[in-house]
DNA sequence: ATGCGAAGATGGA
DNA sequence: TCCATCTTCGCAT
């Protein structure tokens, strides 16, 4: 049984899940609630709306889009999640507000140097981007990479976090 | 400077 | 089993 919450923040509207473990999932701005709620349905059967017990978060993601440097330490619900995704993820939680890293840079902090795709993988099947910074992680010499939520959204999140000049 | 091929982990068809 | 996915590196052109 899983709870959420569908926020409101200067970006759109936003969701979070989260079991008795954790935080599950959150889904990135939106322009109206009903498509968070149309896409928390597809990965969910059994949810409970419950606003009271995840405003916490909600309220923090909302200083963080307002550019505020918001340390996330909410409990995180990552059952179903392979060895190598913990290790990528865990490297990723690393990287400081406000700076970006290569995905080679995360292969090589876990060591499987040659693992950069899985890298770029791993991070794209990450349930909870903000408090996970997978934002952070840029292809080499420039070049931003991919975002699977959608570039705009990656470069949105760099903006925020003042890691892009302009 | 640009194109091509290959290498890793994982989930879905 | 094959294909796509948030990449990078070496080699040839």
């Amino acid at each position: 049984m899983y709870k959420y919450s569908i926020f409101e923040t200067k970006y759109g509207n936003m969701g979070a899940v989260a079991s008795e473990k954790g935080l599950h999932m959150i889904i990135l701005p939106k322009k109206k609630p009903e498509e968070v709620k149309k896409e928390l349905e597809q990965y969910y059967t059994e949810l409970i709306r419950d606003e009271e017990g995840l405003k916490g978060i909600g309220g923090r993601m909302r200083e963080y889009l307002d550019g505020k440097k918001v340390k996330f330490r909410e409990k995180m619900d990552l059952a179903g999640a392979t060895d190598f995704e913990l290790k990528v993820w865990d490297a990723t939680l690393g990287i400081p507000y406000g700076e970006t890293r290569s995905y080679a840079w995360v292969a090589k902090q876990i060591g499987e140097g040659k693992g950069v795709r899985a890298v770029g993988g791993a991070l794209g099947r990450n349930r909870l981007p903000i408090i996970i910074p997978c934002h952070r992680v840029v292809s080499k010499e420039g070049d931003l990479g991919g975002f699977s939520a959608g570039i705009e959204m990656k470069v949105l999140l760099l903006k925020i976090e003042g890691a892009l000049l302009c």
